[in-house]
DNA sequence: GCTTTTTCTTTCGGGCATGAAGGAAATGTC
DNA sequence: GACATTTCCTTCATGCCCGAAAGAAAAAGC
């Protein structure tokens, strides 16, 4: 049964903070150890994982709006993690891939969050982690509110 | 019995990504009905409950750096939601206090989480939204990481 | 062919957050 | 009383994200 609780408006809060200090976490750890952000290690596990990706498709994947993405990927450039080119079969369009400094980063970056991931689902707890992703998963892929 | 599913780094991006979607739309909302942002309801959140805070206070409950506080207070001073003024207990503290206008934007703020929050518990459904606010509340009340 | 509309990205201005470092007041120690 | 330390906040430089609007190329309509 669920438990008894006083309708509020604690989950937006919540979620703010608690992804606030995540992201603050993960960040400090990518930065001494893969010399990335966090910001950037989820562009790169995006391109790791599915190859080459437009603008827009970076921006629909991690929900950022467009000019997040053009001032993300910007940075990633001048650090030399990924390449930036103009879609030859679609010149409005532009077309970010990995470079080998890139992978290497990504890789790396992927080695440091799984280990912080399975840290934080031990505190959690194996019910507790998976709920938590499938509501977090809702949040992240449906309309939050019309 | 929790769902099979392997070892990856998902949680601390979804975190993100459902943070910044929850972000998105509260502050949307609130900026068109309230005129303030979702950060700045927060704190105003905080003292309409707990009544004056010092600036530090307001760091460690929001889970935000100090610096951070300095910026979002000094803009709201000069949106006149609230006072900031030396305590005179100890003259090193700045003590953050509601305006009349504050206090008002406060509560219409309150009002429109409130039904948002009701509305994110709708579709997640009553077992969801509970274990979600439990494993938030964890990661948000404890160290993360060493 | 030429204009209008749509699609994709960037520019602009600003809010929000971080780590590192600095300054002022309180406290501890002698 | 004087000096070192600690506590609290701010300043600085930077990164990240937002909404609004502008720019360029493709697509659609005529």
């Amino acid at each position: 049964m669920a438990k008894a609780r006083a309708v509020d408006r604690r989950l937006f809060l919540l979620t703010e903070i608690a992804a606030r200090r995540l992201n603050r976490a993960a960040d400090l750890r990518l930065k001494s150890e893969a010399g990335i952000s966090a910001a950037q290690a989820a562009v790169l596990f995006l391109l790791l994982r599915r190859g080459e990706r437009r603008m827009g498709a970076i921006s629909e994947v991690l929900s950022l709006n467009p000019p997040a993405v053009t001032g993300l990927v910007d940075r990633m450039v001048k650090a030399g993690l990924v390449g930036k080119k103009t879609d030859p079969g679609d010149r409005r369009g532009a077309v970010v891939a990995l470079t080998a400094k890139g992978r290497k980063a990504g890789l790396a970056a992927d080695t440091i969050l799984k280990d912080m991931n399975a840290a934080l689902e031990e505190k959690l707890g194996e019910d507790a982690a998976d709920s938590l992703h499938d509501a977090l998963t809702l949040i992240a892929t449906t309309d939050i509110e019309t």
